[in-house]
DNA sequence: CTTCCTATTGCAAAATATTGCATTTGACCC
DNA sequence: GGGTCAAATGCAATATTTTGCAATAGGAAG
């Protein structure tokens, strides 16, 4: 299953609606290499003839990142779609597990990894500040393999 | 010493200059008990009589940041002063270690931990990636310990 | 297929954030 | 103390994001 129908089962299941603004979002975030903008989502929406409003986009991305189906990179705002595979779309109330992110200051590109021991960190932090941590956010920059050589300078 | 004085070593310490409109933002973060946004900072320093630009405002949190001498809540965009403490003051280059965050989702109380083991995290992740990670960003947010009785609802 | 309910959208206005450029001012040097 | 030069600031215009409210349209139930 590819990520737009999955994303739309999930927020089906969370009694969302399907709607045709929502479908246009997920279906361009699906298709992009790079993260995207708020803006640059309308007016590429807008270039195909299909016409959102701007305050609808930013209310679809806080929904989507709100079920963790999009990363909104810290440093610039613009938003990448989450890897979703066959078992979390299959155990959906497992689907927001502890998802970081690495991110190539030059090109953009996004890498999602899983930082084992994290569940043991928060669990330790818990303890120690009495904190009760409901979520965390954990994003890694700099550059990413192809990038490397050219801003190494060599 | 206290945070400004501290601040303010460390930003000539870069070569940058000690201007009015800087002691005065830095001033009224170190008073503040919670983070301030933007407006907020221009507004106050407003009352007290003394005009800055929201330009000036933006760029000189943007200084502070970049010089670790804040922290911008990822949710609010509202900032910070980061603890210095005296060690770090006299060892200005290691001045950017890790800080970590908790911020509070009630109160927006602000609590600075050090992740021991994040290093070796950081390590990992380059060998396991291939990404050459340059910085990172780590949030916790939740509720603190005098939020939680009211929150959680007893 | 129609009705109903409310989640979601669109619109207008306000609030916040960024950009380019001219002017000011810190700090180094004499 | 003046002179110099680049870093910082302020201004004006623009771009992005948020808010409140009325209109629309999913989708559950009959």
């Amino acid at each position: 299953m590819r990520y737009p129908e999955l994303a739309l089962n999930i927020l089906k299941e969370k009694g969302l609606r399907i709607t045709k603004p929502r479908c246009l979002v997920i279906e361009l975030l699906d298709e992009a290499e790079q993260p995207l903008s708020a803006y640059e989502i309308k007016d590429t929406l807008s270039r195909r003839g299909e016409q959102v409003d701007t305050v609808s986009i930013y209310r679809i991305l806080d929904c989507l990142e709100e079920n963790h189906l999009i990363h909104r990179v810290i440093s610039s705002g613009k938003v990448r779609k989450c890897a979703l595979d066959q078992e979390e779309a299959c155990a959906l109330e497992q689907h927001d597990h502890c998802h970081h992110f690495l991110v190539c200051e030059q090109c953009g590109q996004i890498e999602e990894v899983h930082c084992p021991g994290t569940e043991a960190l928060v669990g330790a932090l818990q303890n120690s500040t009495r904190f009760l941590i409901k979520s965390h956010r954990m994003e890694f920059s700099g550059l990413c393999p192809s990038c490397q050589p050219a801003c190494i300078g060599i």
